[in-house]
DNA sequence: TTGTAAGCGTTATCAG
DNA sequence: CTGATAACGCTTACAA
């Protein structure tokens, strides 16, 4: 229970960073100046100001650098608002995320955020996936704010959905799968060719009785049936699959080996559909006894931090949220600065990395 | 490299939800109605629209019925950026994360967005902690925005900045730490206090030889700091110390403890000033052989979800992120709808949670 | 290349 | 409790 200050709690004697730095760049902060203060100082009309900030060339040298000079000296910065309200977009970013406290969307995030922020853009980050009812009213509530352009860490599923974002005409990117038909533009990778590595590579490895945990939706179902599917092809047999509803963490890995081995108790192998769930596979498993990989293999997808420290280290299906991440905010830039984007799609390769686990 | 699709790559079976669901509740969606548009409708003027959707209670009953009907009908959405131009305020939360992909911060966001969406209000991250000046650059294009409030993971340092933020009159909650004046109000526990349990612990358990992790600025240097002094009091002899610039991953602990095993091979005990590092010097620790508690005694700071996984379980202190996070969101919203605050600090009591590690 | 005029959609203000 | 009026600060459209 929080409760307020008493003498019970120590105060932290938290350093205070004084003003010493000489003001070099750093405009004076705290003002309030309007466009049409600047543009008086700098002997201009208000929208040569604006030209001058938002299209720099096509404003004179002189007058560009006079304008300039003022806007540092008063620190001037636009209201946002205003120039959304008349021009009809922000510069604002939607970013929605199916799972905020997930280590790879928000690595995705981060990555999207420093690009776009580069180009005074900002991220606003919405949760979305608790249901399809919230997921609307959110998606509708956002747009609302004009964003210049939206990312998504998935694939958006609804239709009704889809069909409003298109509608909106602003770029968009959706990620994480290779998804035929985007709304906008796509940076993804097979999920289908992911899961055929690890299929293969467990063939190979000679496993031939295996476990599948992964969730139940959304991509978990991608995951789930090219897994089927690519098995009964390399001649493996399905010993168990268990989904977990919409949760994905360690301890959901560590109920669930125990689930499955309690069922089948010849596995010989365990592929987790992201990682969480095979690292909490990998901490069960050794914690039962069992030799990894000897008595019992396990595979994860994702290549979180963990993964390459757990010992005996996960073999995992790598891939690069960062640079998702990155490269979304780099075609959405594309578009918003009138580039045209020859392909919407952006696909990167899947690779398996190879680690102790199996 | 990312390369665009190509025959190498198989499209993943992605599922669409058509809509199916008949229109309950959920406006249809896509419509561009202003509130005039409703006005005339409801046969009111606009400002009794605007009065009956910010402050129902000063619109009577009947009107109040007929416009909620047409804004229903209609799908209205006022448009935020006319209202922020207008009032000077936003429906939008600004978040200061130094670190957004770190799990605790990520948790807090989560918490405190959360409160405030169901109040309408959005939450906009923006990832600090890189320097001073970028930190003063983000502020002041943040708070252009005219946000409704401010939420810090953290405290924020620069006084320049301190002072910006006081002046924008807008609720702040600043967290992490105890400090003894706020820019606004505080949400936050005492590291000093947390990291005096670790040195009780470990005094009371007879580790007399210990080493400490830690970063080397901002609360880093409070953990640092409290240890210090906590351990000379506890008659506890500090055998190294080793401050990380500004990374705190499981790499980075794994280092760090070889390094300082490598200058004091005598060392009993070591705290790591978060748990990502403790985790890492666990792994590490186990890797060289090492039997634990019994050769090294391993302590951390934070509890993120894997330190009860990890065998043998780290001992480390509880912080409840989520419920920090929500906490902020709460007295935030408090003072948005006017309510005084008697209290501006909110302090959650700390905690160790003693496992196998120590 | 620069300026003028007008208005984006809402809400503060003040009068009824 | 309700309405008329006038901005909020910027950028589009058009003219020079």
């Amino acid at each position: 229970m929080p409760h307020f200050p008493s003498e019970m709690a120590t105060p932290d004697p938290v350093e205070r960073v004084p003003v010493t730095e000489p003001s070099d760049g750093i405009p004076p902060i705290g003002q309030k100046v309007r466009i049409e203060e600047v543009a008086a100082l700098a002997g201009v009309s208000p929208i040569t100001v604006s030209r001058a900030l938002r299209n720099p060339a096509i404003v004179s040298e002189a007058r560009r650098k006079r304008i300039e000079e003022v806007v540092t000296k008063t620190g001037y910065a636009s209201n946002p608002h205003a120039s959304a309200l008349k021009s009809g977009r922000s510069n604002l970013v939607a970013a929605f995320l199916s799972n905020i406290t997930s280590q790879q969307y928000t690595a995705a995030a981060e990555g999207c955020a420093k690009v776009l922020e580069e180009a005074g853009y900002h991220l606003v980050i919405a949760r979305t996936s608790y249901s399809y009812a919230r997921e609307t009213t959110l998606i509708r509530a956002l747009m609302t704010m004009r964003p210049a352009a939206a990312f998504i860490t998935g694939v958006m599923e609804l239709e009704e959905n889809r069909i409003f974002l298109r509608n909106l005409k602003v770029p968009i990117v959706e990620s994480w799968a290779y998804a035929s038909d985007p709304i906008d533009m796509l940076v993804g990778f097979s999920n289908t060719d992911g899961v055929q590595l690890v299929v293969d590579h467990l063939a190979e490895k000679g496993y031939r009785k295996v476990g599948f945990v992964g969730r139940s939706s959304g991509r978990g179902t991608i995951r789930l049936n090219a897994f089927l599917k690519g098995a009964e092809a390399a001649g493996i047999e399905i010993k168990a699959t268990l989904t977990v509803a919409n949760v994905q963490g360690i301890a959901d890995g560590r109920q669930a080996l125990r689930s499955m081995l309690a069922a089948s108790p010849d596995m010989d192998a365990v592929f987790c559909a992201n990682d969480l769930l095979g690292i909490g596979a990998m901490l069960e498993a050794r914690a039962m006894g069992l030799n990894i990989p000897g008595d019992l293999a396990i595979v994860g997808f994702g290549d979180s931090e963990v993964a390459a420290e757990v010992p005996p280290g996960m073999t995992t299906v790598v891939v690069d949220a960062h640079a998702i991440g990155e490269k979304a905010g780099e075609m959405l830039l594309a578009r918003l600065t009138g580039q045209k984007i020859e392909r919407p799609s952006c696909l990167f390769p899947v690779r398996l990395e190879v680690r102790g686990s199996s």
